[in-house]
DNA sequence: TCACACCGAGAGAGCGCTCTCAATGGGCCT
DNA sequence: AGGCCCATTGAGAGCGCTCTCTCGGTGTGA
C-alpha cells in the first residue's frame, strides 16, 4: 500500500479512501492512485482489513441437516436436494451486489460444536441458517452467540429471530383444491417428516382444506423427503388403498420415486391417479410425466433472507421480522 | 487477550503460547491460563491472527462447471451430482484433523474474475479446484497466481500443477472384462463429454481393451453426465442399434436415465442388455435393478487432494506430484 | 480586503495478535 | 562455591489497514 501512495504521490490515506471509494477526493488524484493501483497490481489484505472494520464482508450459509439412520451421509444428501442448490444461488445473486462472499458450511448434529466455533471466531459477519428439523438446537446456539443471523423457516421454538418462509399450508390447500377440481374424489398424501415444521404444515393444510370440503379423513403416510423414499412410500400407500385417485406428495423429490412406482404398479398418471408435488424443484422436470406442483419461490426466499441479514449486519440493534412468501400451483402433465 | 493475561497473572505472550500449544509453558501456568481463558470466554480475533501469521487456515474448494446450453444452472447440477458431495465429505475429513475450514465456492466461467479476485486477497491459504472442463482456463489463472493448488484430474494443458485421479482408462477396461465374462457380444457406449478428459479416457480405455479383443468398433454416442442426457441417448442409441447386449454409461447418473428408458423399451436388464456404470455414487442405489458400476474412491481421492495441498501450503517450493487411484468393479444387479 | 466556512489531503494512532529478543532464575558442572 | 547454560517468561515491535483529527488551501459574503 505503501508502494501505492509513493508511485501515486499521494499518502496511504488517500489510496485507503479511493480504494474504499470515499467521495471527498479529487478525481485526478483518483484517477492516479487507480493507476498506481493497477501498475503495482496491488490487492489489499483482507486480514488487515477486517482487524480495523470488524467485519470479514462474508456470510456463513450453515445447512444443518439432521442425521438420520440410513446409509446416506448427509453431505451427500445435501449435495443432492436440488433445495440446497436454488438456495445457494439465491443468496450468492443477493449477496454479490454488495461483494460479500458465501461459505456454506454444511452440518449435522454432530459437528454443531465446530460450526460454533467458526462462527464465535468471527469469520463471518451473519448467519443464513437452513435448518428444518424440530429438535434442532443450533438455532438456539446461534442466537445466543448473539451474531446476526437469519432462519430458513418458522423457528419450532419462541426464539427471537428474523426468518424467511413460504406460507406451507397454503401451498398444500393449492394441490388440494387443483385435485378437488380434476374431479378425484379419493385422496391421500405422502407427508414429509413430521418432525420437521414444512412437513408437519404441508400435511396439516391439507387435510384441513380438504374437512372444510367434506373429506374428514386422508390416508396419510409419512415419507422422508427423498426420492426412494417416495417410491416406497407410495407402494405402501397404494397398497393399503388401491382405489385412490389423487396423491399429493409433499415434495417433488418424493414424488419423484412415488411416479416411478405407480408406473411399476401400472397406474397411468394423470388418468388413474393424478399427483401433485411440492417445491417446482429441477427434480418435476426429471419426472414422466411432468410434475404438477406447489411452487416455492425458493430463490427469491434465499435472497430474502440475503438482504434481512444485511440489514441486521448494518444495524446490529434491529428488531427481527418475518418474511411471508406465497406459494403457486404450476400445472404440467401429472395433475 | 490482555483481560486473560491479567486473570491468569501472566503475559500477553504466554497465553499465545498456550493458544498456540508451544511446548516451552510450564504445566502449571498453563493450567491457569486455560483456566482464565474459559472464565473470560475469550476467542481469539482471527483476523488479527491471520495479519501476523499470513494464514487463514482455510481453503478453497473451487468447482469450476462449464456453462452448457441447458435449462438448469451450474449450481443446481453441482447440488445434485452426488459426486461434489463425495469430494466435500472427503475433503473436510481430511482438513478436520488440522482445523483448517474448507470454504466452497461454485463457479462457472462467467465468474471466474470474482474467484481469481477471492484467492489474491488472502482469503485462503490454498485451491483444490474441481475442474474436468478442457477449456477451463481457471487452473491455469490458479496457476499463475502462484497460490498452492491441488487439481482434481490430470490438466489438460501442461501446467506444473500436482493433481490427484483416478485410472480412468482402467476402469473402462474393468467394465469392458466384465461385460464380456457376462458374455455380452454386441457392446456399446454412452460416454461422457469428449470435451471432458474422465469422459475422453473412459471412452478411450474402453474402445481399447475392446479392439484388443476382436471388437475393433463400438457403437458411441456422447452424452452430457446427467440423468436427462442419459435417457435420451439410451433411447437413441436403442433406437439405432436395437440389438445391443451390453452397455457401458460413463457415470452412474446417466445409467439411471438409461436404466429407465430401458425400462420404458421394455428391455430387461440384465437378462436382454447388461448395464455398467461409472463413479459407483449414491445413483447407483438409486437405481432399479441397483447398478453394477466402477467404484471410483471418490472420498479418498479428495482426502488425498487436501493432504498434498496441506504439504504444498506447509512447504511453499514443494515440486508438483500426482497421485493416481485404482478403480475396482462393483457387481450388482444391472450386469 | 478580511474573516469565516468548508473541502480535500496528510499524519498518526491504534485494531489484536505473534514472535523475536532480552531478562530472569534455577540447576548442574567444574 | 562460582560460573555457565538452558528453560521460561516478559517486553515490545510490528503485521497492513482504516479512520479520526488536524491542517492547509480555496471560495464566499460582508
Amino acid at each position: 500500500m505503501d508502494q501505492v501512495a509513493e508511485a501515486a504521490g499521494v499518502s496511504r490515506a488517500t489510496v485507503s479512501r479511493v480504494i474504499n471509494g470515499a467521495p471527498s477526493v479529487d478525481a485526478k488524484i483518483r484517477e492516479m492512485v487507480q493507476r498506481a493501483i493497477a501498475d503495482t497490481g496491488y490487492v489489499p489484505n483482507v486480514a488487515a482489513r477486517s482487524l480495523v472494520t470488524r467485519r470479514s464482508n462474508s456470510v456463513a450459509l450453515v445447512i444443518s441437516e439432521p442425521d438420520r439412520p440410513d446409509n446416506h451421509s448427509f453431505l451427500n444428501r445435501i449435495f443432492t436436494d436440488p433445495y440446497f442448490g436454488r438456495i445457494t444461488a439465491g443468496a450468492t445473486s443477493a449477496l454479490r451486489p454488495h461483494d460479500i462472499h458465501l461459505v456454506v458450511i454444511p452440518t449435522d448434529s454432530t459437528d454443531h460444536h465446530q460450526v460454533v466455533r467458526y462462527l464465535r471466531q468471527g469469520h463471518v459477519d451473519g448467519v443464513l441458517l437452513i435448518s428444518s428439523h424440530e429438535q434442532d438446537t443450533l438455532p438456539r446456539q446461534v442466537h445466543d452467540l448473539g451474531i446476526p443471523a437469519v432462519v430458513s423457516a418458522r423457528p419450532t421454538s419462541p426464539i427471537a429471530v428474523s426468518y424467511v418462509d413460504v406460507d406451507q399450508r397454503l401451498g398444500a390447500r393449492l394441490a388440494a383444491e387443483h385435485l378437488l377440481n380434476r374431479g378425484c374424489r379419493t385422496l391421500a398424501t405422502i407427508s414429509g417428516p413430521l418432525d420437521i415444521p414444512s412437513g408437519l404444515d404441508r400435511l396439516d393444510g391439507f387435510r384441513a382444506f380438504l374437512s372444510t370440503r367434506g373429506f374428514p379423513s386422508v390416508p396419510t403416510i409419512e415419507g422422508d423427503f427423498t426420492r426412494a423414499g417416495g417410491e416406497a412410500m407410495a407402494r405402501r400407500l397404494l397398497a393399503q388403498h388401491p382405489n385412490i385417485d389423487g396423491l399429493f406428495v409433499a415434495n417433488d423429490l418424493m414424488a419423484e420415486g412415488a411416479l416411478r412406482a405407480l408406473q411399476d404398479l401400472g397406474r397411468r398418471v394423470p388418468d388413474d391417479i393424478a399427483v401433485v408435488g411440492f417445491d417446482d424443484s429441477s427434480a418435476a422436470l426429471d419426472c414422466r410425466p411432468l410434475l404438477t406442483t406447489v411452487r416455492q419461490p425458493v430463490e427469491e426466499m434465499a435472497a430474502e433472507m440475503a438482504e434481512v441479514l444485511m440489514a441486521h449486519i448494518a444495524t446490529p440493534g434491529r428488531l427481527p421480522r418475518s418474511v411471508t412468501f406465497q406459494p403457486s400451483l404450476v400445472i404440467r402433465n401429472s395433475a
